[in-house]
DNA sequence: ATGATGTGATTAATCGTTTTAACATTTGTT
DNA sequence: AACAAATGTTAAAACGATTAATCACATCAT
């Protein structure tokens, strides 16, 4: 049986001493005067670490230096399909970097959220990356108060001093309003809900910027107390009552469900009513080429949030200051085509 | 600027050895003889524990112990739906049980598979779950055979001795096509792709079995060669224009690029062929209360998983016989429900 | 009184790295 | 030639836990 070989074993081997070994895997300052290594050495070492496969302890090495390579990532919910996707670019960013990410939810539950935060910080991680949720502003204060470097994703909270990368969701909303208006509409309404997020804040304020500036004063903006099903269900088919020409959804979820209650009620778009929501879903790309949505760009928010993060990781002068990162959107209409 | 406490400052300040503090601390064998501290003095050290919210460092307790509390997940692509809602009850679970997470992706290519299994097996993890891809088998079993614990999830190796939680696919496949055959339906297809997994090929014989069970002989199984949308949309007209009368799609991607086929061409369920799946898809939920669909136990193949690999954990005697875990399957009819 | 047993707590080695400070050796400068 | 500076290399001290071995003491049967 043997066991996992250790730097002494290739200290052994190449015939030099452990700290040589340390000093050429971890290859700090490569290129720099600081490195001093002869050639030849550093290529025998090098040699016997290939020979024998070796991966230094990451635990030793964390313990040690303090350094853990690895990112915590707290979402929502990652069985939602916005996050899953962005997840999945974290992933791959990371793969790429050298580094290895722990998932979190906290199910909208600032309780929740908080638990995961700690859970992580003491498994030892080197940031975080964090949605957000409802009074969740404490807890995550806590976290970067204690010196963890933290960047916010998706949402902002208004006023607070975190880094975060989020969409101009301001700028989308005002675009996707003009958008409908160009298309003739004139009573737009939005349905949205209560929230200190910043988010759906700016996407509300979007919206009535939007439509001041078209001169239309006739604006709505719903607010369901529970947002479920019935409450957005009767919402649409007042709207119809009334001839709304174009309805704005700000959530995934509540456009699903919104959606649904379209087909229910056989409303059709854009004869009927006209549909616009903040992202895409399979089954609006499938059926319905012309549903107006906000293109998030994924791959965008994994690279720009990581990045950030791991500047603030690795500079911690900068963990001082907040960055601010707004990403520019995209506004199109269903593509009808299917992605796999 | 005040450091993480150790376990050193919690054993000063309650008057004891560290060894005591670690002892309380990892309540091992508490209740039996073996578990030998005074209540009172235990009650202390809990008590300053408690005090200074002390977290033992995990770095250093996995290097000294070699136990990690973390599990390595390899997914073929966590932005699936499907296994993005298996990575969130496996995350649920892990964290019901003091346990963290590792995502990776394996793009179903066997040889990123591998090296998202290295950095895993690097970074320190106790155990894996592996949806395995085409070729992977030899890189799986090398890991495995290195003494790491090993579960297989959703799709098996025919043949090889891992364990494994799956579904009953050949009887999901039974009764799926029997089901299609009580509703009167004699034309039955399959759409399928050339594979080895077993997954794929239990649903091809299940179909195979009950169609030879209901005496109809006229079997036909489709393996696109890419499974591109052009293919998939051939062989759908190509259906139609022999008066199919069901299909059965036999992976996510495919029936996804059938439905738009169906919708682009204005095939209608069911008057005009039925269409039957193997993982629901909110699309389909939305607008067609009459597709079939196989309802994947999703929590339980998170729970299966997980509870066998954390046995084979801590019983290494147990994680040399392989253990085959396969689920019920249930067949249902698109709901029409809105699921947020 | 003696040795055996049980109980509660401690000592010190160990896990596999990183990193500081020091030690050689070579090179450069005057 | 003498000394300073630059270049390679190493010894050894951390990092913060776990755990085997040991110790000190009380209890108890003989």
């Amino acid at each position: 049986m043997k066991s996992r070989i250790t730097i002494t074993d290739i200290a052994k081997e190449a015939g030099v001493s452990t700290a040589l070994v340390s000093f050429v895997m971890s290859n700090k300052a490569k290129g720099s005067r600081e490195y001093r290594v002869r050639p030849e050495t550093e290529k025998r070492v090098l040699e016997v670490a290939a020979k024998y496969d070796y991966q230094p302890n990451s635990s030793a090495r964390a313990l040690r230096s303090g350094e853990y390579r690895t990112i915590g990532v707290v979402l929502s919910d990652i069985s939602n399909k916005f996050y899953a996707e962005i997840s999945r670019q974290i992933e791959n960013w990371a793969f790429h970097h050298d580094y290895v990410v722990l998932f979190g939810s906290s199910d909208e539950n600032p309780k929740k959220l908080s638990n995961v935060m700690k859970v992580f910080k003491n498994k030892g991680v080197d940031g975080m990356i964090i949605v957000p949720c409802e009074g969740s502003e404490s807890a995550i204060s806590q976290m970067a108060g204690s010196g963890m470097p933290v960047v916010l994703l998706d949402r902002d909270i208004p006023g607070a001093e975190f880094s975060s990368v989020v969409l101009n969701n301001f700028k989308a909303s005002v675009i996707m309003t003009e958008t409908l208006v160009g298309k003739g509409f004139r009573k737009i309404e939005m349905i949205s809900y209560k929230t200190t997020l910043s988010n759906i804040k700016d996407r509300e304020s979007g919206y009535l910027k939007a439509m001041e500036g078209a001169g239309l004063t006739e604006t709505r903006i719903h607010r369901p107390e529970y947002c479920n099903y019935r409450e957005i269900e009767q919402i649409v088919l007042d709207a119809k009552a009334r001839n709304v020409e174009a309805l704005i959804f700000t959530t995934y979820n509540m456009s699903l469900m919104g959606r649904k209650a379209f087909i229910s009620h056989g409303l059709r778009v854009p004869q009927d009513c006209f549909f616009a929501c903040f992202n895409n879903s399979d089954a609006f790309d499938l059926y319905e080429p012309d549903i107006l949505y906000v293109k998030q760009p994924i791959e965008q928010f994994a690279v720009e949030a990581m990045t950030l993060l791991v500047k603030m990781i690795n500079e911690p002068e900068s963990a001082q200051s907040c960055t601010k990162i707004i990403l520019q959107p995209e506004v199109v209409f269903s593509s009808s085509e299917v992605h796999v």
